[in-house]
DNA sequence: CGCGGCCTTGATGTGCCTCAATGGTTGTGG
DNA sequence: CCACAACCATTGAGGCACATCAAGGCCGCG
C-alpha cells in the first residue's frame, strides 16, 4: 500500500483478517461529530480481525508505505482464535484505563513507552512513523496538547527530539513512573 | 451474595467464568492513584470470563443482593468462545468511543439508554441499582458531575426522577441524539 | 517560486474536578 | 425506641487542565 492509501473493509467482504509485513498502518473510526478516533497502530507482525473494524465502519490507512497480507481463511480460525481475541481484550482494557483517568502528560508517557517497545525494543532511540495529529487521535487529545507535552518532557530532560520524528528516551524510569 | 460482598478472583483459581442469575454486580479495577474504575455492570443473564478480571487484579462486588453461578468448565470452552469474545470486544469498543470523545452530558445520556435497555427494555421507567458514585466510576466522571447532569436533564424535561433511584425517560429521541 | 501540510507556540475560554457544606436515609447498638 | 454513625445525594464556589482559535515557521513538492 502506498502512503495515505485507504483500505476500507466493506470493499472486500471476503476477507477476514490482515497482517502487516512491513510499514505502519492506522485503524481509524469516524465519529458522529466528524472527528475520528484511531483505535490502534499496526506494526510489522501485527494482525487484526476485520469484523472488529467493520463493526463501527472503520478503515485501515497506510501511515507509511506498507506491505500487508490479506487473509481470507475461515473466520473461526482467525478471529475466534482464543489467544488473539484474549490479547485484544487485554490491550483494549489497558486503553480503557488510559483514556479514563490519565492526563495528557501521562497518556503521552505511556504512548512513548508503548511505541519504543513495539518499534525498537532495547534501542536507545526510535522513529515515530505517525504525525502529531495521529497521536492526538489515538490518545484522544488535541494535537496542540500533544505538542506542548512533548516540549514539556524535553525541558524536563526526560526525552530528546533530534527531529520531530525521532525520539530518544533519556530517562526511562521516571517516564515509566508517569505512564503507569 | 450479600449486598456489598466482594468476590476477588484470585481466591478461586479453579473458576473460569461467572454468570448472574439475579441482582446486579459491578466489575471493579483499582487504579494506581487509589481510585477505581468500573468496567462493567452485570445484570441477570450476563456472564464474564474471570481471566479478563484477573488480568488487572480486579474484583466483582454485589451492588444488590445477588445470585451468581460460578463456572469451572474448561477455559477454552467458556472464554475462548468466539461469540462471547467478539461480543466483549464490541462492547469495549463502544466504551472506548464513549470515554474518548463524549462529554459528561453525552456520557450520561448514553448510560441511561444502555441501562434502560438492559434493565427494563420497552418499559417507561426503571430503577438504577447502583449509586451515583458507581455511575461516576463507570463513566470516568466525578459523582458531583453525574449529579449535576441529572438535574440538568430534569430541568430540560428529558427525564424525571420520582426518587433518586427511579428514572423515567420522558423524551427518548433527544436523549438518543445526545448519547450517540 | 508558491502552495499545502505539519509542527510549534501564544491567548483565551470553559468543562470538569476539587473542596466544602447540608440534608436525607439507612443501619446499628445501647 | 432513640441516638449516633456512615453513606449517599445534592448544590455552591473556585481553580485548573485541556480545547479552541489564531498565527508563524519549516519542509517537501509541483
Amino acid at each position: 500500500m502506498r502512503r495515505g492509501e485507504v483500505f476500507r473493509s466493506p470493499d472486500r467482504g471476503d476477507l477476514v483478517a490482515l497482517r502487516v509485513a512491513e510499514g505502519c498502518l492506522r485503524v481509524c473510526h469516524p465519529l458522529h461529530d466528524g472527528r475520528r478516533q484511531i483505535t490502534d497502530f499496526l506494526m510489522p507482525g501485527d494482525g487484526i480481525g476485520l469484523n472488529e473494524v467493520r463493526r463501527h465502519n472503520g478503515s485501515i490507512e497506510a501511515v507509511t508505505p506498507a506491505h500487508v497480507a490479506l487473509l481470507a481463511t475461515d473466520a473461526a480460525e482467525v478471529e475466534g482464535e482464543p489467544d488473539l481475541a484474549q490479547a485484544r481484550i487485554g490491550a483494549m482494557q489497558a486503553r480503557l484505563f488510559m483514556l479514563g483517568h490519565k492526563n495528557a502528560r501521562e497518556k503521552l508517557a505511556a504512548f512513548l513507552l508503548e511505541m519504543a517497545d513495539r518499534i525498537a525494543p532495547g534501542e536507545a532511540d526510535f522513529r515515530l512513523p505517525m504525525s502529531r495529529y495521529d497521536i492526538a487521535d489515538y490518545l484522544c487529545l488535541s494535537p496542540e496538547t500533544v505538542c506542548r507535552n512533548f516540549t514539556q518532557m524535553i525541558s524536563d530532560g526526560l526525552i530528546a527530539l533530534p527531529d520531530s520524528q525521532t525520539v530518544q528516551i533519556l530517562h526511562r524510569a521516571p517516564l515509566e513512573f508517569i505512564g503507569r
